[in-house]
DNA sequence: AATGAATGAGGCTTCATTCAT
DNA sequence: TATGAATGAAGCCTCATTCAT
């Protein structure tokens, strides 16, 4: 066995590393300016030449699509491990902290709606939408939450927070908790009011 | 009185109707496109030149910040009117319905944060915001919503069940009102436990 | 009848102007660097700004149409109008003089070829093909070329004398004329050999 | 003989069947895509990586010389063979007839055009001129071939078959074949018309 | 006051070529 | 020597805005 393979992967790893900070740039740009942000831009801000952006990513909607995918990606991570907490009801608002969390560093609704084509995000959004219906299941069962809540429900309630707060000017840093318990409290069984629509299907 | 006058209030009228055909094409625009609806389909869109826009609206930003006026004008208004009503708690639910109806048909979140540094527009999100402070302090005071709330928390929540729908890839019309119950719900007294944050002040 | 036509018309002037421009420029371009002529190269040579050009033709492709379709309207007209000559075989070679000459000022096999999905171009290539078919028949049926020749056979080799010069490195100007001289004395009926395949069918 | 010049003749001869994978890759690139094809291409047809291209070829001009270089060497050779044959006429018409079938199979016009400045496709071309000129000397002293004719003449009208077949949209495979037919005919001395200019001459 | 032609900055993408590994 | 990642110039096209008519 020889070392040989430490500068093949170094190789490897050169481009990993502007992968990575592309990655970045392109989290960072999209969160300050939105889709709009531009590959001139996040590619300056990764360090790299506009040629290279697109060595990595063939279009700008594929940039898009593997942000996106990273966010995801750990969300879905997330509900998975949750589904092994002993409390079912503290396991789902733990979910939806750690996506609002994450959420509130970047709105990533538009980068999302965005890169609904994409199909390695549309399998991401599947494996997350399972894994928030599984903790919904456990808390409905425990009586956690109300009997007529599902979690397609959930899933597009998950941001809720995040936009509320991000109609304020200059809030603080963590307001968006306020909103979550508020909307927690709304998802909880006791006082619940009948629902008038039922809940939607999932595509 | 001069028979001067009468050309020239032919041209104000003109010009008024050439606003109004402007201010809906640019809804219906901005509603299928969103910002990125550019301004000579608008034009097209109202049977006007492009160069007449500008006669109108100076800038792009301008003619969004009008778009929005209106929206808020609305807002604002059924905020007034329902100070009059007779239950504050139906009062609060009424206005919120109202604006999620109102946004369930155009989301207007991208317009309102592009027009954010309109002066208008600011006046009018303030008036509305002191509405909605009285509607939540009526409320509040005849036990309808929780104590912790206010009127701010109020206007940051008020779009949040048009936003859960827009993560929907085909919603029903009308799910947005599953969401609002859901939202209003939490804003109950009954069943409420308390808040993380202190809420927000208005800057 | 007053003279508010004028003004009218001076606004299209211009833009009718800058059109013309625009066909000279490309014209120009495309007969120096051929097809890879830059539209900033024939926005800056018309004298008009890049976005100009795109006002007048849509894309890249619709321009170069446009500038074949003046030759081959040329042709085709010029086709049409020998066809009351008196003397057959005379028109049929001033035809083709004309024709060479043409070409020998701008070679426009390729621009022909990328316009070859152009519905006008399309149109007008069969107009020209059509008034060239008579041309050829008529010359025919009094003997002045052989009897086996159609007039796709001579709208394909239209260009040859062209394209024969074209390998010249530093030809003289009328050179063309010898190679259509001997390409029409291999088109005459006298000292004709068969010929070893079928003239090919026009789409 | 050591063992060393093992791996380096290895070397070599990978390096000399990579030159060749790349001539043939862009031999097709070429004639697939024309002038425009891609070394990325080029480099994925040939199987080797586009930086290989390089070390090859300097330049992408080198490379389609490179290609052109084996067509007018084919050329050359063929015209020298022709100059043994025992029919002078015969043996024009048939390198005509082989100069039409190669380029019908790949239009080198544009691939020649190119390499114009390349010194070794100049000596090349040179060479082919010179074998075509002593063919029509033979073919022109036995009167196989009208007596205003030079080898330049027929060096120019060589490709006229293959660029006339080119105008159709749909050419049955030998269709070029009539054609030269056609021109082979206003070669021949019998029925000639006297030639409005003089002969080019060769630079 | 309206028109629509013109402007030109800026966006995405391609590609020949260079260079570190 | 081969690789393929990186470069950056250049290309086509869009669009908000200006201006002559």
């Amino acid at each position: 066995m020889r070392i040989v393979s430490a500068p093949v992967r170094s190789l490897r790893s050169d481009a990993a590393r502007n992968r990575e900070s592309l990655l970045a740039a392109a989290d960072a740009e999209f969160a300050e300016h939105g889709l709009e942000a531009s590959v001139a831009d996040i590619a300056r801000r990764a360090g790299v030449a506009k040629g290279t952006v697109f060595r990595h990513f063939a279009t700008k909607e594929e940039l898009i699509a593997a942000v996106v995918a990273t966010y995801v990606t750990t969300l879905r991570d997330t509900a998975r491990d949750l589904l092994d907490a002993e409390e079912p009801g503290a396991a789902l608002l733990e979910f939806l902290t750690v996506a609002a969390d994450q959420r509130q560093q970047r709105d990533i609704t538009l980068l999302m709606t965005a890169s609904a084509g994409d199909s390695n995000v549309a399998r991401l959004r599947d494996e997350l939408h399972a894994g928030i219906g599984s903790l919904v299941d456990r808390a409905r069962d425990c009586g956690a939450v109300r009997k007529d809540i599902t979690g397609t429900d959930v899933f597009l309630l998950m941001c809720a927070p995040v936009h509320a707060v991000e109609y304020s000017s200059d809030p603080s840093p963590d307001l968006w908790r306020r909103y979550l318990a508020i909307i927690f409290d709304g998802l909880r069984a006791e006082g619940a009011h009948p629902l008038p629509q039922p809940p939607p299907t999932w595509p």
